[in-house]
DNA sequence: CTTAAATAGAACGGGTCCGAAACGATCAGG
DNA sequence: CCTGATCGTTTCGGACCCGTTCTATTTAAG
C-alpha cells in the first residue's frame, strides 16, 4: 500500500508524468477531456453526457464537445440508448483502453523513480 | 521510499487529482503550463525561455505565451538578465509557490486515500 | 391526444492557443 | 564600426474551446 508520500516526491511525480505527456504531444487532452477519459474507463457504466456534466462540474455542451475531440482521435464511441432514445451512453474503445494504459505505465514508472 | 503503485492505483490516483483540478476550476492550466509552473518551481534556477521550450519540446512562442497568461495570473515574473540582456529570467512568485504547494496537498492527499 | 419535462446537440459571439515567419534588441568576432 | 548569430517577442491566419441560448427528439403525465 502507498506510503506516505512528501511534498517534495508528490510534486516531483506530478511534474514528471506532465513533461511525459507535454513532450509525447500524442494525447495533447485539456483536463477536462483528461478527467472524461478517466471516468469512463474507471468508473463503473453507464456513462451518460449529463451524469459527466454533473460529476465535473461543467456544462453539457462542454462535455458534447470534449466528447467530439475523443471521437475524433477513436478515444471513446457514442450510441443512443436503446432503453431511453433521449439518452447518448458513452463507451470505451481500444484506443482509449490502450491510451489510458499507457498513463498507468507513465505514472508507475515515474513513480518508481521518485528519489528517497 | 514509495512501495510499488499498482496500474488500478496509479490510474486512480492521476484521475482523482485531475478531477479536483476541473472542479476548482481555479487554476485553468493547460498541460504546458502545468509543466513550465513545476518546472520552475522543482528545478534549479535560472530558467530562460529557450531553455524551457528545449525541456518540453515546444517552440519558443508558445513559451512566451504561456509566461504570458501565468504572469497575468501571477503565477511567475519575468526580469532581463543583466549578464547578458538578450535573456530574460523567470522567477518565482508568492502566489506561484502557494498553487504549487497546494497541488503537492491535492496529491498527497488523493494518494493516502487510494484503495488497497 | 396534448402538454410538459428531459436530454443531447447546434448556433453564436468571444476568447485563447497554435506553429511559422518576421522583427527588434543584444552580443560576439573581425 | 559591421556582420552574423542569438534571444525573446510580435504578428498572422487558422483551429479549438468556452458559456449562453436555442432547437430537435424523445419520454412521461394528464
Amino acid at each position: 500500500m502507498p506510503v506516505e508520500l512528501r511534498p517534495t516526491q508528490a510534486l516531483r511525480l506530478w511534474h514528471d508524468v506532465t513533461l511525459d505527456l507535454v513532450r509525447d504531444g500524442e494525447h495533447d487532452l485539456s483536463a477536462r477531456q483528461m478527467a472524461v477519459l478517466l471516468t469512463v474507463y474507471l468508473e463503473m457504466p453507464p456513462h451518460t453526457v449529463r451524469g459527466l456534466a454533473a460529476k465535473l462540474g461543467v456544462t453539457k455542451p462542454a462535455i458534447t464537445r470534449a466528447l467530439d475531440t475523443m471521437g475524433r482521435l477513436g478515444l471513446v464511441s457514442r450510441h443512443r440508448d436503446a432503453k431511453d432514445r433521449r439518452n447518448v451512453v458513452i463507451q470505451r474503445t481500444v484506443a482509449g483502453a490502450l491510451a489510458v494504459e499507457r498513463l498507468g505505465d507513465v505514472v508507475i514508472a515515474r513513480h518508481k523513480e521518485l528519489p528517497l
